[in-house]
DNA sequence: ACAAAAAGAGACCGATCGGCATCTTTTATT
DNA sequence: AATAAAAGATGCCGATCGGTCTCTTTTTGT
């Protein structure tokens, strides 16, 4: 039976769009219908519920961008590189962001941390996603030598991570990459002066 | 005729709280109406719209804001002070933030920088605000010679900004003000180590 | 205290919401 | 090619959406 776990994937990927650029409560069953071409009794005979479109939805678009921070990280060596590299994800957010909408963690964390608490948890499990990759990132460069010996790898991820998001959010609402190229820049510079081993 | 302003203040007021908590989408008339205790009927005769409300509600949250930036501010006397003010206002932001729901800036910039313009706008404004806030401070910094002369003002304010923002979201989605307090500590010194003036 | 004006309650509007049941069409199996 | 099963279209459901209208109550100025 592929087709319709085809169709089920399809209404995934186009709902994955529109909710991370409409919010869950700003999408309706109509804007679905309208995105995919399929009808509701389609679209109901894959899903239980428009919670568990979005569910899968958010599922999905999270998955793009976290392939495409590993794809980024894998090509750099250095633990700095690495750490940048996620910068570098979203370095055109504003003409050519890793998934339509932004950043699906945020979006979703700011429209449902005072509300929708299943979609909250998954925000909450992406944020840990990067942030642990980013220690593991920090942990390894401690031990090769490249950062200093006490640096904090949570204290340094959360920062990394915090200014990646705020970077996202100030250049998406103005429309201006300038900010997050501005922060990768200064983010580079506090890495090589603050963060490296100086023996 | 005074009760009917001080309605619309009444309405302004707890309608920017629900607001800020579940967004304009997530946001009905009967929650506007059980929130306030106005029926619907009273409340359309002070407002025109749900998008009046939303509006109103916008510039009220944000003035609130602010407005403890300012106080925050004013408590300072060098430029460091002045900027690590700004991540003071939402130090807890988990229990007690400037304004119930986090930053409206924030809120309202995720849920309609792809949906509502004229929301949008007022958060760019917003953005612009705050930004010039610490420009203005970073160029005084500057100036006082506390801060290196060649110090990008609007790279600096970028930074400060968007590491606050992001702080904002960490700590509000994980339930731990452990983010935003870190990263407090850690732009500390940043501008200790990077920015002030070493003569 | 009284009249005029302002404020608010409540019923009602058409549209749309998420969701379901029924029926037709398409797909897959033999 | 025949047939059973899966997929999808359509129409409908009650609830709720934002908004309007009328009527009653309260406030205000005199």
């Amino acid at each position: 039976m592929k087709k319709g776990e085809r169709t089920r994937e399809h209404i995934i990927m186009r709902s994955a769009a529109i909710f991370n650029q409409r919010g869950y409560a700003g999408t309706s069953l109509n804007d679905i219908i309208a995105e995919t071409g399929i009808k509701k009794g389609g679209i109901y005979r894959h899903f239980a519920s428009k919670d568990e479109i979005a569910l899968e939805a958010y599922n999905y678009a999270a998955s793009m961008v976290t392939n495409k921070f590993s794809e980024a990280v894998d090509q750099e060596q250095s633990a700095s590189g690495r750490l940048i590299a996620f910068f570098r994800v979203y370095e055109d957010v504003v003409n050519n962001p890793p998934f339509i909408g932004g950043c699906p963690m945020q979006n979703t964390a700011v429209e449902s941390d005072d509300a929708h608490l299943e979609l909250r948890d998954r925000a909450r499990q992406g944020m840990h996603t990067a942030l642990d990759m980013m220690k593991s990132i920090i942990r390894d460069g401690i031990k090769a030598g490249e950062f200093k010996e006490d640096l904090d790898s949570d204290a340094l991820a959360s920062f990394a991570f915090s200014l990646l998001e705020g970077s996202i959010l100030l250049s998406k609402l103005d429309g201006d990459n300038k900010h997050i190229q501005m922060n990768i820049a200064n983010f580079s510079s506090y890495l090589k002066q603050c963060c490296l081993q100086t023996s």
